[in-house]
DNA sequence: CATGAATGAGTGTTCATTCAT
DNA sequence: TATGAATGAACACTCATTCAT
């Protein structure tokens, strides 16, 4: 009998392994040595689980995404109403060290999706989740009235934008962004969007 | 001495260069040799003006930050109202295609500068600058009642991350952020911090 | 002792599928790897049969030369005369795809021949059983007047030598030497070694 | 004023490392580093002059046929008669020790030819030139009566074949196939061509 | 015996940097 | 200054072999 080793399990530890190596050391700096090395293996072993490095950068991406998603589902499942837009939106943003460094991740890979079709089409995709979950809050929350009229299409992109925007502060300006003040900023912003007559308690 | 005006125009034309590969290739692919091939220069020719090639990565991010800077000097000096603010705004978003380079050119190094603190720095010390002209631009429409109240650093933060935000969208996803849309949402937003009775007209 | 019947029967799987992965992929691209894939067993499992990869070429060798030994030995076993040397030479020569396979294999240990004194005594005892059946053959024509004069060992290497040289030609200019051409130069070049009086009829 | 190198020299020392690598360790263990070593270089300074390994094995291959070419062109332009055949082939074989290397680094590549069309075809092309030489010969010295009639193509393939294979022989059996022999051999096989009242007188 | 994961040296190749000219 | 050849470490990746199961 062979040694048993969980395929599935053993991709995943490689690709936390990449994780913390690119979080740690920059996307640039990444080497397989280095990801065998935090993984505590053997550099050729790489081979049984990945077909080549790129594989590997892209499997820590996916584990970010299917971190995030994972969240989301368990979260915001049936919720409505505008506490749950409000909620989303700061779960949305990295509020927390694991979610810092999702984002952190998330960047790491922008400037590589700006010259790479493939990787842009990734992250295209997986941006569409959270749009079409904020679309949702938004259409329902401006037909009772609880968020100003304007294309829900707009409304949504604005939202995701300016929380986007926040959160790459948050990672390039730590200081001048700590958590509270984060929170404050994404409550801000949707309260900006609600008439003036129905604000934002916080929650 | 017309040896120092050459030697600031070679380092000037090389980080220009650089700026070229770094938007053609990716930052990651972008090699000294390439640098000097589309310099038209021999690749230890480089040597004599940079000491090595993450300082010629850096002059081609200052001479993005450069232009940026120049442009805004002379266009909104002086200027004052809400008008001047819409003004700024638009011309802080990527319409053009100059100006989209140069924010393609801003966000390769963003995945660096999350694991190096100089470069951090430098892209800190910039976003000083926005930030600035724009606080000044809230101080002044809030006083008026032009702009809702709020803290003005927490406005100021909200409108630039808002157009950061969608600025990263103008590069990440061209075909859902079209030049006429970007406008529209950076209006949207600006609009939305304006008091209900205060519409802002477009101009 | 079926034990010894399952394990030689297994070596000579292993070595035919070393044969075909050698044809396929020429020599140089032959890994473990892929003969194991071709044996449809585990890269690990080789171990048990061979104790290199090394062995496992050689084995694949000696199957070709297996096989040739059979053919000869069944077809010329007893025969005599000008008919059975022309018989032996268009066999000895690849007119049929297994054969150009055999020649194929051949020719890929020569590189490796030349610099391993080992492989080049393989090489050298196996081309002694042609050689001396040739030689018989031709010490019996050269008494019954069949065949010119001349040292028999010279006579015996030159046919070998120009059966090679067009095996060697089969394999690689293919079009240039289709069979029927091969045919007819074996028969030729046998015809040259023929008295004037007394020429070759084929058949 | 740069370093002074004569580009082409430095590509011919290379292949000439090469070359002598090839036939010191075999095509197949012949690596870039063994190369570098041979040429008392770095590895890396190879990239100046070659764009891949194969690129380095085939100017060895390349330097080995212009070799052969220019001794051709130098001694048998404008020869005729059965002398000047009977020396173009006593050259073709390798009986000195420059023209046993040559042979020999011609047979590590036929391993590759035989599963790459591009090899092939360099192998296809050089072969034409002694070729078209010898068939010149033979159709000259049919006219004069002093070669056997038959196919023109048909007699100098043979005697191609014929040399090819005893150069094969010399290579690997070169006990067997000293270099007297191999001039008695080639001698032989003219003469079985020659009718048999013009013999070749040796010379 | 069979498995296939693990190893780690070795491969061809790339690259920022150095330096003699 | 300018050149571009030279360097040698580093890179991603391959592979024959080993070995616990």
């Amino acid at each position: 009998m062979p040694k048993v080793v969980d395929h599935d399990q053993r991709r995943h530890e490689l690709a936390a392994a990449t994780w913390r190596v690119i979080l740690r050391d920059g996307i640039d700096a990444t080497t397989t040595r280095e990801i065998a090395k935090e993984a505590g293996c053997s550099s050729g072993s790489l081979a049984h689980y990945f077909a080549s490095k790129d594989e590997m950068l892209l499997a820590a991406l996916r584990l970010s995404h299917a971190g995030v998603k994972t969240r989301y589902r368990q979260q915001f499942a049936g919720r409505t109403g505008l506490q749950a837009l409000r909620a989303y939106l700061l779960d949305y943003v990295p509020l927390s060290t694991r979610h810092e460094e999702e984002t952190h991740l998330e960047m790491s890979f922008w400037s590589r999706a700006l010259v790479n079709d493939e990787l842009r089409d990734v992250q295209a995709v997986e941006s569409l989740g959270p749009r079409t979950t904020v679309r949702r809050f938004v259409v329902e929350l401006q037909r009772s009235g609880a968020l100003d009229e304007g294309d829900p299409d707009d409304v949504t992109d604005l939202l995701l934008a300016a929380a986007d925007g926040l959160s790459v502060y948050r990672l390039m300006y730590p200081d001048r962004f700590p958590p509270e003040r984060l929170t404050r900023l994404v409550e801000h912003v949707l309260a900006s969007l609600v008439p003036a007559s129905r604000s934002v308690p916080a929650g």
